[in-house]
DNA sequence: CACTAAACCTGGGAGC
DNA sequence: TGCTCCCAGGTTTAGT
């Protein structure tokens, strides 16, 4: 899926579409996108039910992000979580036709908003001043409604994350700290979203890179520099993927005209076996962490 | 408890 | 053209 960076971009512009909207009315087209969230989940009626009947008529009030999750936040207090997993997607397609519709999620499809819904259509916000589809080819993504701030509390989805990356709170000292009280390779470590949110196969691999260390040493190996060198590169590499609107490997993400362009600054992320960037060795491929993961032996040796 | 593999899905791309 | 096989930005769950 959209990582950290894709999921800030999607939420930074769907903010100006739906803030202060009205949901009118919603269509759940698969039951088991909005009935839970492990890989074993049967989709029910009255979940569906339950949501279409809870959201009807709410403003969203406000859309935060945890994570690789978004919420929207009800004016009654309810909130819709929304995970995208690999190829779920928020499409915004305005009453006004001029203007640009908004894509996020992963999926190696062109998706027209003209066309929408498609196929892969499977929850639809009817609002006032446009629609919001929820597509997803593989349908591992979810949405969850919460009636209130109470339910979401008890349903503990947040409670074995990390630290987020951009916050302040997310220091050196903590990092280190965890890197020396986990095992394992740095790959896994990275990923562990227990420690640091955020970061997917893309991130993990590219920090990997900008430290100049190997994601499958073992972070008990570590050095003080090499783990000030990764902190630094994850303050760096996520807020400026961030500005850049994320990384658009394979799809789009329309929002004011502006496209996912930080996947033009990846170094390593499915270039194996293309040169280096910095010093032109060929770049490596292994699989780590039951991830497929690119690096240079050379830079990062 | 820790680690790995499988599971959840569809479809694009490579190779034949 | 069409068939196989492998791969995919994530996470949970089953098995060792």
């Amino acid at each position: 899926m959209p990582e950290l960076p894709e999921v800030e971009s999607l939420r930074l512009g769907l903010l100006p579409k739906v803030l202060n909207q009205k949901i009118k009315k919603v269509e759940v087209r698969m039951l088991k996108i909005v009935s839970g969230k492990g890989t074993k989940r049967e989709g029910t009626l009255e979940k569906a039910k339950e949501f279409e009947n809870g959201v009807k008529n709410q403003l969203i009030v406000g859309i935060e992000r945890r994570a690789k999750n978004l919420v929207l936040n009800l004016d009654d207090g309810a909130k819709i979580l929304v995970h995208l997993k690999m190829t779920g997607q928020l499409v915004f397609k305005s009453k006004n036709q001029d203007e640009p519709g908004l894509i996020s999620g992963g999926h190696p499809i062109e998706l027209s908003v003209k066309e929408l819904p498609n196929k892969h259509t499977y929850v639809i916000f009817e609002m006032e001043n446009g629609t919001l589809f929820y597509n997803d080819v593989r349908q591992f993504g979810y949405i969850l409604y919460y009636p209130n701030e109470k339910c979401f509390g008890e349903s503990c989805h947040f409670k074995d994350l990390g630290y987020e990356p951009l916050s302040e709170d997310f220091t050196l000292d903590f990092f280190s700290n965890s890197l020396k009280t986990k095992k394992g390779v740095l790959k896994k470590v990275l990923l562990d979203q227990k420690v640091v949110v955020g970061l997917g196969n893309i991130y993990a691999d590219e920090v990997c890179f900008e430290a100049g260390v190997l994601p499958g040493r073992q972070v008990s190996t570590l050095t003080n520099q090499e783990i000030e060198k990764l902190f630094k590169a994850i303050k760096r590499i996520i807020p400026r993927a961030v500005e850049l609107g994320g990384s658009s490997v394979a799809n789009y993400l329309l929002a004011d005209g502006k496209r996912g362009n930080y996947a033009h600054e990846h170094k390593v992320y499915k270039k194996a076996g293309k040169p280096c960037q910095v010093c032109g060795t060929i770049l490596s491929k292994a699989e780590i962490a039951g991830r497929t993961t690119v690096f240079c032996t050379k830079c990062q040796g």
